[in-house]
DNA sequence: TATAGTGTGGGTAAATGTGGGTAAATGTGG
DNA sequence: CCACATTTACCCACATTTACCCACACTATA
């Protein structure tokens, strides 16, 4: 489970590295084996352990061929899906096309969700956090108490 | 259960001593084991104890996956939760993110909320206490007798 | 006033994060 | 097809941060 956030930088090379807590969890999960990739709803990216990614891939490549929506959720991750893993130092190199899509320019937001995890560019985070407008709550979360 | 409110300090390392009476009540608990999150409505931390995070944690990852409302709640519970324990003096440490969201510097209130408490700063406790207005009341509390 | 319990601050060793150098690999032009 | 230029991957060394521990100050109680 991935979980909290963590501000981190990225260097000049378009390293990043991972939070020691982080790194042991994605060792033992996965031997540091990841996936990262776009985010289709956010301008950000997505890091999955290796053995997830291979779960969601079918459930992707099943996606109706002829609907535009799903296409471009298929056309997004599957296209800047990126095969990597951390070297001796607990970092992670992003290709300039991934830097580029999700605006990454020196610090970054690590965000846990759970499955994956989620890397934003600090500016887009807070931007996300203040914006707070997101629509109307489901029925489910009406009567929800936490 | 956890009771009424408590004026505490944060020191220039971001650690919190949590009061005795209440250090006693999370022993008993859950060992001292808790986790502490964003709260969703407010600017304010979450402190569970480990046992209840995990009764909730299910409901929050069921939530809908394409709801906007439903994912901005998901992502701040699960991307702000921080496993954390007290340390030889009964303190906390709250990480910069953490602190950063909640906007907490010198002085916190702790407010016990049955199941969990809520840690706000100083000040966005008074300002909402001189706030007031939260709206409609939903319809379970228009037959509500105290 | 003594004593136990509570809250506060800070030092230090170990762990973590950061930057850059070099050799291999890759791509390009003649 | 070869020679050169550029990029990439890997490694090492240093700076910074963090976790843990200890010592002291303050408060309440006997």
């Amino acid at each position: 489970m991935f979980l909290g956030s963590h501000s981190i930088n990225m260097d000049a090379k378009g390293r990043v590295a991972i939070p020691a807590r982080v790194r042991e969890l994605l060792s033992s999960i996965c031997g540091g084996q990841i996936v990262i990739t776009a985010h289709t709803q956010e301008r950000c990216l997505l890091i999955y352990p290796r053995p997830q990614w291979e779960e969601i891939m079918p459930k992707i490549n099943a996606l109706p061929t002829f609907n535009k929506a799903a296409q471009r959720t298929k056309r997004l991750l599957i296209g800047y899906a990126n095969e990597s893993e951390m070297d001796g130092n607990g970092r992670i190199l992003l290709s300039q096309t991934l830097r580029d899509y999700a605006g990454l320019e020196k610090k970054l937001m690590l965000v846990g969700q759970g499955k994956n995890m989620e890397l934003w560019s600090e500016e887009a985070w807070t931007a996300w956090l203040d914006d707070g407008d997101d629509g109307e709550l489901p029925d489910e979360m009406m009567s929800l108490s936490l």
